[in-house]
DNA sequence: TCTACTTGATCGCGCTGCCCG
DNA sequence: ACGGGCAGCGCGATCAAGTAG
């Protein structure tokens, strides 16, 4: 049997049914303010009492009261999320980072979401996760750049993947280096012998949409090159697709698209028009989603670590909350090319 | 000493510095009492009062503290959520549908993850979540089947897409009817000729995965066909990749995949060993994916409907949470077979 | 006696429920 | 019908009091 058992015995009350400090107390024989000592981990306690509530908590199966706790403390160690309402799978894929991360250094997540990144749903977003007592926010998969008005709300310590226009030293930055990212994959097609390379971007009021796509023109522009066609999506395969029908093939022999389901949808609309991939077309995707790798033509991508930038958001986050400035105001956390069969070799320019 | 009565005319205070019940009640010129009737839509309060309350409630810019309110009413309008920690596409699909429906009916979301289906981690979370003083548990994409064993845990209000043992009138299933799912799937292939029909199952230990394999066996015995070979894998493509791998080719002319990103990495295995997909080889995926659609072979499948299960969820569990019992306490919402081209008539049983 | 350690009584965090005028 | 006083939700903080060396 589990020592440990979380048997509710007869005797302790509470409104919820659950045990009290003081039923706690009354269990072991000491004062509550003694079992808020050892439950709190405080020094001076005998190890002796301290065995004994420890007992006691676990004989009741004793949890501290998370809302009478904050009342008197004013901590929560709550954080709360902002996320924009959809399953694309940038977004989603730091999510359980995220609460674990935040698990680990002790605080709860609390997940809102938002229609789009105006300073009014925005607000609205966060006094709701400050009624709710989050001493945090993070800011996740939100389209723009952030503005934050008012005072409280520059106040409060808040980690983005966007840049956030408000002066505030608890604003911090965490986001993959999509610049680099998309360089890479320029350059990574400029050595295979491309020399006309389009950008199928996401929606362009996407701030990492713009840096994808800015990334790709400064890349060419440092090559020499000049711009291939740019076409814009909205991240869904569908949008890949479409945008993909309506470019010319002699326009490009290589496309960087900014994301992988994008390209996916790019990669099933070349072949339709009967191009063959990478033969005629050398794709390079965005993100490294698990299916990428076997597709039937495998993705070139670039890879985003999207564990790293939630761990590191969560660090940053509570570094500010608990005080300490931040060091950085932008953390760019490097991606990596991964190149798989859907580019190839530009035989059309042997360089 | 301390004549804390009318110092606050306009100057607020508390230790975070916002501003409190009795701050607006000095501002308004009125006890905090009615201000807290105001602040709760409570009846009884000539408007002109109320007015000049929710006057001052705008000036101070005050919100009620969360803590406090459920300190005292022991209610707190928040949900949990007990997820996997796994980027799979399926659990995260609904994860901003619940958040969403949620916040529509007045409660919050409070986000945690495990890493197994144990009663011991389950335990571990749902107190986790108690203690922060949720009213009600969601389970969403757990794997097995659910054992709660103690009292307490009983008592939780709590709706799950896997089935549990315990005896609760507070416990209710929502999940897509994942039986009649691969039904409609072995039925779409039977009549297209198939006869040999395999099934690549998610993990086993998955009640879901087991699910669907039962609904692929209970359809072909219907049928009066003998079940083709049964693979196992993982919900990964990588997973789908292998299992296609070990495949033989006689032994199936289709098979029903327990995800579209299985079906996805099974199509890259038998396209590296030299099938076609659909001629040489049928296959069905589940999910629908948004990507789905615009693969090289546009892929037939399954499709879930994530939302109506997510808002579904938040119904069944307010219900609950408000005292009505559940009327049903295992509710299957439809799939849709959704047929794309993965998928052709098998003429070696011309039927 | 003094110091160092250990324990307990009392109060108040911000809010709502009860009961009163 | 309307508004106010007061108690107390469960906890941690302060400060005083107790025990040992």
């Amino acid at each position: 049997m589990n020592d440990s058992a979380v048997e509710a015995s007869s005797k302790e009350t509470s409104k919820q049914g659950l045990p009290r400090l003081a039923d706690v107390a009354a269990h072991a024989g000491v004062s509550s303010k003694t079992v808020s000592r050892v439950v709190n981990n405080e020094a001076n306690v005998r190890p002796q009492v301290r065995a004994q509530v420890l007992r006691s908590v676990a004989a009741l199966g004793y949890r501290p009261n998370a809302a009478a706790r904050a009342l008197v403390t004013q901590r929560t160690h709550q954080i709360g999320l902002i996320a924009t309402a959809s399953s694309l799978y940038g977004p989603t894929a730091g999510l359980f980072s995220l609460e674990q991360a935040a698990w680990k250094a002790g605080y709860g997540l609390t997940l809102t979401t938002v229609q789009e990144a105006s300073e009014a749903q925005l607000g609205e977003a966060i006094h709701y996760l400050m009624v709710r007592g989050v001493e945090g926010v993070i800011v996740s998969g939100v389209a723009g750049v952030l503005h934050l008005g008012t005072s409280t709300l520059a106040d409060m310590p808040l980690v983005s993947t966007s840049p956030i226009t408000t002066e505030s030293a608890k604003h911090v930055l965490v986001d993959s280096d999509q610049v680099a990212g998309t360089r890479a994959a320029v350059r990574h097609l400029y050595n295979s012998g491309h020399r006309l390379i389009a950008h199928l971007a996401g929606p362009l009021g996407w701030d990492s949409a713009a840096r994808r796509r800015d990334g790709w023109r400064l890349e060419l522009e440092d090559l020499g090159l000049h711009p291939g066609p740019l076409l814009e999506g909205d991240w869904s395969p569908r949008s890949g697709y479409e945008a993909a029908l309506t470019l010319d093939r002699t326009a490009a022999t290589a496309i960087v698209v900014a994301n992988d389901h994008m390209a996916m949808g790019a990669i099933r609309a070349f072949t339709e028009k009967g191009l063959h991939i990478p033969d005629d077309m050398s794709v390079v995707g965005f993100d490294d989603v698990p299916e990428a790798a076997y597709q039937i033509v495998p993705l070139t991508t670039v890879r985003q670590d999207f564990s790293s930038v939630a761990e590191r958001s969560v660090h940053e986050l509570i570094q500010l909350i608990e005080g300490r400035p931040a060091e950085e105001t932008c953390i760019h956390l490097p991606t990596e090319l991964i190149v798989r069969a859907s580019t190839a070799r530009c035989f059309g320019n042997p360089n």
